[in-house]
RNA sequence: CGGGGCGUGGCGCAGCCUGGUAGCGCGCUUGUUUUGGGUACAAGAGGCCCCCGGUUCGAAUCCGGGCGCCCCGACCA
């Protein structure tokens, strides 16, 4: 992409009303905007790395045997009716009425639709187990949206549900689904701990939170250092790898217990601050009863079947990632999730050594290049690829072009190399 | 939902108290300059001063009513 081509616009003065890293330095980046109070349009920059997200999460689930659907964002009143949620949900549910005057609402999550579905299409125990997800957009009316993406009304989320014969089954399907999440969450770059938590309004008695490290976090959090070594998650089979991560401490401030806390050697106690950004419940036969979900079993009795549901929030991971991994200059990409893998700036527009470069740079980097064709200065140019956090930065000045030279810089770690053209390509795409 | 605050060119703000033809910085356009960390100079463009009503010869400014947005708290993926 060429950067005088792009909707990318980039701010040198932070907006008054973003009072956080990460909204600051998105809307900074050119990579949100605000359309009302809690809803962003995500421009091109912004949107990449959505997608890249969303992509990852994607490859996790389905690796971890779910399917991916997707259901509608608007939903009917009677689905909720059915549960009994419709009046129990209160005002952060965004209530519609069509043209009909028939009730509908913009779905703050689906257990009701998904369990619906499913419902009517699965009649025996031999079509269980059944994991469907979906990525879909979701609504929730907050009564104060705040911290750009992180908290707010619209937002994107990866939610599945599990459906099992029994018990045992839908306890084998949230181990597995912790391990992906484990997975998901470290390809993206980012420490996620899973902690014991309350199961609030979804139900059920079995859950657990995973957040993000990051100093800005909402809620305080305690944890053993065992968790920083990443040692349970080079486990490869489930039950062990569920052993380990559930056997090490962590708990977010509400769940502290401080009796168990003095156990753990002092040198291995950790405190920080942490962001929710996924959630998993087992809900039990919560929404199956409810909604009078019967099957028949192998003993050709009726039964109810055990579920669970697993949630990821794909754009508050956006803002999660960019807290967790910036600095006073900008945003730090992890490789996975950064818009553009590298930036090549151009600091001589118009010189032939230098354009001619950097022409065939950005052919051979492709759609993850990001080409500063600009006429601007060189600080200009330095200073807006920081603030964007491109893992890379290949910058082609006159000086070494005309020995076929560039310099790469890592953004995370403010390295600098001399190199020829094709040996910065082959570190960058390495 | 309680408490506080703000709406003035794209962005950040001043002007409002004490009514009198709308201003600054950044950005944008053109030219010159500069050429490896947000360059300098010059000339320009761009505004229903959130909306509606009232007071007044005259309202960005005073009064009333709306709407929008932000911050603190309680609440939440």
């Amino acid at each position: 992409m060429r950067l005088s081509k792009s909707l990318i616009p980039a701010l040198k003065e932070t907006p008054s009303d973003a009072q956080i890293a990460s909204h600051r330095l998105m809307l900074r980046a050119g990579m949100i905007r605000q359309m009302a109070s809690g809803i962003y349009a995500w421009l091109p920059s912004g949107y990449r790395v959505l997608n890249k997200i969303m992509q990852i999460v994607r490859e996790e689930q389905d690796q971890a045997g779910a399917q991916e659907m997707l259901m509608p964002t608007i939903q009917s009143a009677d689905l909720w009716r059915e549960s009994g949620r419709y009046d129990a949900y209160g005002k952060e549910m965004l209530r519609i009425t069509d043209r009909h005057a028939r009730d509908l609402l913009y779905g703050p999550t689906n257990e009701e639709m998904i369990t619906s579905l499913v419902r009517d299409s699965i009649k025996s125990y031999r079509d269980l187990p059944q994991t469907p997800y979906h990525i879909q957009w979701k609504f929730r009316d907050e009564v104060r949206p705040r911290f750009g993406v992180l908290r707010g009304r619209e937002f994107l989320m990866k939610d599945a549900y599990s459906f099992d014969v029994d018990y045992a089954g839908a306890l084998a399907a949230y181990k597995k689904m912790m391990l992906a999440y484990m997975r998901t969450f470290q390809r993206m770059g980012i420490t996620a701990i899973p902690m014991r938590a309350d199961t609030g309004q979804i139900g059920g008695d079995l859950s657990h939170e995973f957040h993000v490290l990051a100093s800005t976090g909402e809620s305080g959090v305690f944890y053993d250092a065992a968790f920083e070594t990443g040692d349970a998650l080079a486990e490869t089979d489930v039950e062990l790898f569920y052993q380990k991560m559930t056997s090490i401490y962590a708990a977010t401030d509400e769940k502290h217990d401080t009796a168990q806390w003095a156990k753990i050697p002092s040198e291995r106690q950790r405190e920080g601050r942490g962001i929710e950004i996924g959630q998993i419940f087992y809900l039990g036969q919560k929404y199956s009863q409810a909604m009078n979900f019967a099957i028949t079993g192998a003993d050709g009795q009726r039964f109810f079947p055990e579920m669970g549901c697993y949630g990821i929030g794909v754009s508050r991971l956006v803002g999660a990632i960019i807290e967790a991994r910036h600095d006073e200059a900008g945003i730090i990409w992890p490789d996975a999730v950064a818009p553009y893998r590298a930036a090549i700036l151009n600091l001589r527009q118009g010189d032939a050594a230098t354009d001619g470069i950097c022409e065939n740079l950005h052919t051979q980097l492709g759609a993850d290049g990001l080409y500063d064709d600009r006429e601007e200065r060189a600080g200009v140019k330095f200073a807006e690829a920081d603030l964007m956090g491109h893992p890379w930065q290949i910058i082609v000045g006159p000086r070494g072009a005309v020995n076929g030279l560039v310099e790469l810089k890592r953004r995370a770690t403010g390295e600098r190399w001399e190199l020829a053209v094709q040996d910065a390509l082959t570190k960058v795409l390495g």
